[in-house]
This record gives structure tokens, C-alpha cells and sequence, in this order.
RNA sequence: GGCUGAGUGGCAGAGUGGUUAUGCAGCGGCCUGCAAAGCCGUGUACAGCGGUUCGAUUCCGCUCUCAGCCUCCA
């Protein structure tokens, strides 16, 4: 087995992986705020880490893979009222949509999926300890907050230094707070508003403080991987930091793990921005695993520039993979082969999943070239082909079911009409009607079929 | 102002101190009733300027441009 490496924010290099406990990882990333449905960016890191957490599977590690929910926080009291309803009613409903969307991406439910919610014993016995400790204190408004000049190394993880940052410049700083970066942990609930007993009143946690506990509780003091998006390296990873390493005493996560932004017309795509497109609305016109592949189609990193004309690529690219294996009976292979060892070195390369793409094109080439020279030998690299998918997630369908598949949820052509159509032009075929033929061809074409002839043989896939 | 990261052929997107990425699109050919799919062939790409080097897209410096973080955001 090659290497892994990984990026490692903390390091701003790549860094050979390393487990705490041989043959096992422990992986925890920031999930959804659910207050809305998910938008292509929230996609990204499913995709992303649900490959993380596959890879490792691959490679035989015991996975134990984390992803929280956020189900309390300030837009999401807002958004509760705004709709007259429990926060709870509005957060259950989201958890529900947000699984929806994972499985039409064909992303694996974590392992555990901790609710803030249901982890205000363990956030409260955080504070405390913070507390006790004088890295936390009560302001005079009752918020409890974290102060930062407590924490020696605060700012190690987004390389900045406190003197460096421009509080105020954009926000009001609070004069409640000793230092204006230092952030809530607790606050008091005001009338009307969730809440939760706490030695300091009725109130509700800090955005920051329950991924700490919900880390520290599920995986231990000390965890491998710990992931989120790139925006989530300041404030929100750096407090955690602070909090956890504070707390426990212990050097808190090996490998911190960053994934880059989507893009729309190369500006950030964010909910604060508005210009968003959500994983339900693309459903409308592409597959799911047209989505996925868009997202494996560049590194992780970088920035993902999202347009129709990218999808359409990611749509011909499957179309091509799926092509290739299609009327092919993989066969695995006893032996590691060299696309195999190629694929491997990609993903160990960072999860250079690009590259491992391109290895699994070449295969696919590879494949049409012996389809009808050798197809024992075919049928061996299909099976290539399918094991570098698999952790991948992609390539999981039975080919002629995909490319038959409906290219998104909106209303199409039915199976069935197609069916009679390719039967009616067959006809025309046998009566050598060309001229028949091919209007129904083209009648098919133009919704989206495109028929395809082998031998007195038809076939059809929607494009 | 501080701190990150990036600029690759028509588009997308990897990578490398000297050799073909890969996909899509284009062009030529084979196959086909014609197509589609597939196969074969086909592209003087590496922001600019200097430097190191026998040789740099790849290393170093500077310049320009873009993006992100410093507020909630994946």
C-alpha cells in the first residue's frame, strides 16, 4: 500500500497520515445549520468527506466517521418564527430534506450524526471546566464567553495573530467582551426563545462550543481528522481549538482537512450572498451522480466554478465511463494492476480524486479497445474500473439503468413511449424506410433519446 | 491594513526541472443504410519581467490580475 498524505491546514502542507490507533480513524466534520435546504456548497463537503471516509474504508481502516448537526442557533429562532412553528419542527423537517438530498448524491450516512441539542450536558461540563480553568468568564450581560488572550496559541490554525486583526472594522465590537475576539459560549435565552437550565441561567450554547463537545464526546480528546469548509477555519475552528485544547489539556485534532469553495461567476457561493443554487434545484435537471462527479472533477481544495456547462461536461463524462462498461461482466482482478496502483497513488496524493479520475478514463479507453479483441481481458479492467469507482461513489449503477435513467426530475418522455417508438422504427428499419426511421429518430432525439443501432439490435439512453 | 491561496491549450482541469495528463468541444479518417457509440490521427498551453540552471510552465524574486478569511456562512 502507497502512502497517504494529507493536507494539513494546521501545517499549510502535506503531511504522511499518521492514526492514533493503527488500522483506525476517527473523522469529524462540520455539517449543515438546518434552517434551509442544502445548496451545491453544502454538497461539496458531503462529497468530499463522504470520499475521505470511503477511501479509508478502501484502504481497511476501521472508519468512525462524524458529521454534526446544528439544530439551535439565531437563524434558526428566526426562521421559526417566521414560519409561526417549533424550532424543532422547522430543524426535523431540514434533517429530513438534507438526508434526501445525501442519498440522491449517493453519500454514506456518518457514522454518528450528533445533534447540538442533544449535547447540552456535555457543552455545559465544557464551559464549567473553561471556566474553572479562567479561560472562560461571565460578561455583565450574562453571556459566558471564551477569552482569547487566555489561549497562548490562539490563531495557529488561520496564521493570524490577534494584534494583526482588524477588530471593529466591520462589526461593532462588544463592550461586554475583555477582547473583541473573544466569543460566546453561553447566552441567556431571551423571552420566548428556546432554552436550556444552566448554572448560568436559562439559555442556549455558542455556535462554537458544540462542535467541541460533540468531537470530544464522540471521538475522544484526540481526534484524526477534523474537516469543514474553508470559511470554517476562522473563527469557527480556531475557537474550537481554543476551547477543546483549553479543556482537555490535550493537543485536540492531527489533521485538520479544508475543502475549497463553489464559485458562481467566480465570487463565493453563500447563503449571505444570495447567489446560491440548492442541491434540489440542480436535481431538477441533472442526475445526482452528474452532481458528484462535478464535484470529484477538480482537487478538493480548489475552487469548484459552477455553471450548466460544467454539468453538461460532468453528464458526457459519465455518459462515457458508463458507456464503456456497459455489455461488459467485470471480473476482479487477483492482482493489482497498474491503473489500480495509479489510482491509489492519486488518491494518496492528497485525494488527488482528478487524477484518479483521468486513470479511470484511460481504463475506459482501454476498455473499448479490448471489448471485442479480448474480452476476458475486458472484462478484468471493467473490474478495474469499478473498484477505483467505488470509493469514488460514482459507477455504482447498473450501466443501462443510468443511461436509460431520467437526467433529473423534471417530467420526460416515459420508458414505456420510447419503447414502442424504438419498435415502430425497427420496422421502418426492416422495411429499409429510412426516411421513417430516421424521423423517429430525430422526433426521440429531440426529446432527449438518443437511439443507438447495433447489428438489427436498438438500444437507447437519454443524453 | 493583516493573513491565505490561485493564474495552464477553445472550455474544464491534473501535473512535471528535459518525455502524451484526462474530459468536453473542433478537425480528418475508420465503422454505419445514415447516425449514435466506439476506435485511430490531430493542438507552437503553461499571466508578465528578471534570476538560478546545460535546460523552467515546473525553483527563487519582483510586478500585474483574481479569489478567500479577518462578521454569520460548507
Amino acid at each position: 500500500m502507497g502512502q497517504l498524505k494529507i493536507f494539513n491546514s494546521l501545517y499549510r502542507t502535506k503531511v504522511l497520515f499518521q492514526p492514533i490507533e493503527t488500522g483506525k480513524v476517527g473523522i469529524y466534520v462540520c455539517g449543515m445549520t438546518v434552517y434551509d435546504f442544502c445548496h451545491i456548497g453544502h454538497a461539496r463537503v458531503m462529497v468530499v468527506f463522504d470520499v475521505v471516509a470511503r477511501y479509508f474504508k478502501y484502504l481497511g481502516y476501521e472508519v468512525k466517521y462524524v458529521r454534526n448537526i446544528t439544530d439551535i442557533d439565531d437563524k434558526i429562532i428566526a426562521r421559526a418564527n417566521e414560519a409561526g412553528e417549533d424550532f424543532s419542527v422547522l430543524t426535523t423537517r431540514f434533517i429530513k430534506e438534507m438526508h434526501h438530498d445525501e442519498a440522491d448524491l449517493n453519500v454514506l450516512r456518518p457514522d454518528l450524526e450528533p445533534l447540538a441539542t442533544e449535547s447540552i450536558d456535555d457543552i455545559i461540563r465544557m464551559i464549567n471546566v473553561l471556566i474553572e480553568r479562567e479561560n472562560a468568564y461571565v460578561g455583565d450581560n450574562g453571556d459566558v464567553y471564551y477569552a482569547v488572550e487566555s489561549f497562548e496559541k490562539y490563531g495557529q490554525l488561520s496564521g493570524r495573530k490577534l494584534d494583526d486583526m482588524n477588530a471593529g472594522e466591520r462589526v461593532e465590537v462588544d463592550t461586554n467582551k475583555r477582547n473583541p475576539f473573544d466569543f460566546v459560549l453561553w447566552k441567556p435565552a431571551k423571552a420566548g426563545e428556546p432554552s436550556w437550565p444552566s448554572p448560568w441561567g436559562e439559555g442556549r450554547p455558542g455556535w462554537h462550543i458544540e462542535c467541541s463537545a460533540m468531537a470530544t464526546c464522540c471521538l475522544g480528546d484526540q481526534i484524526d481528522i477534523h474537516g469543514g469548509g474553508m470559511d470554517l477555519q476562522f473563527p469557527h475552528h480556531e475557537n474550537e481549538i481554543a476551547q477543546s485544547e483549553a479543556a482537555t489539556g490535550v493537543h485536540y485534532v492531527n489533521t485538520w482537512m479544508h475543502n475549497g469553495f463553489v464559485r458562481i461567476d467566480d465570487e463565493k457561493m453563500s447563503k449571505s450572498l444570495g447567489n446560491f443554487f440548492t442541491v434540489r434545484e440542480v436535481l431538477k435537471k441533472y442526475r445526482g451522480e452528474e452532481i458528484r462527479f462535478f464535484v470529484l472533477s477538480s482537487h478538493y481544495r480548489s475552487p469548484l466554478n459552477y455553471s450548466e456547462e460544467q454539468l453538461n461536461e460532468s453528464r458526457s463524462a459519465l455518459e462515457r465511463l458508463y458507456t464503456a462498461i456497459r455489455d461488459v461482466e467485470p471480473k476482479r482482478h487477483h492482482i493489482k494492476s497498474d491503473y489500480i496502483e495509479r489510482f491509489e497513488e492519486a488518491m494518496n496524493d492528497d485525494f488527488n480524486t482528478a487524477k484518479a479520475i483521468s486513470v479511470m478514463f484511460e481504463c475506459a479507453n482501454d476498455i473499448n479497445k479490448q471489448r471485442s479483441l479480448d474480452p476476458e481481458q475486458a472484462s478484468l479492467m471493467a473490474g478495474d474500473l469499478l473498484q477505483m469507482a467505488e470509493p469514488l461513489g460514482l459507477l455504482a449503477q447498473d450501466p443501462n439503468e443510468y443511461l436509460q435513467s431520467t437526467t433529473g426530475s423534471d417530467a420526460a418522455i416515459s420508458n414505456d413511449d420510447i419503447d414502442s417508438q424504438v419498435t415502430k422504427r425497427l420496422q421502418a428499419k426492416a422495411d429499409k424506410d429510412w426516411a421513417l426511421a430516421d424521423q423517429i429518430r430525430d422526433e426521440l432525439k429531440a426529446q432527449g433519446v438518443i437511439v443507438e443501432d447495433k447489428g438489427k439490435e436498438t438500444s437507447w439512453r437519454r443524453a
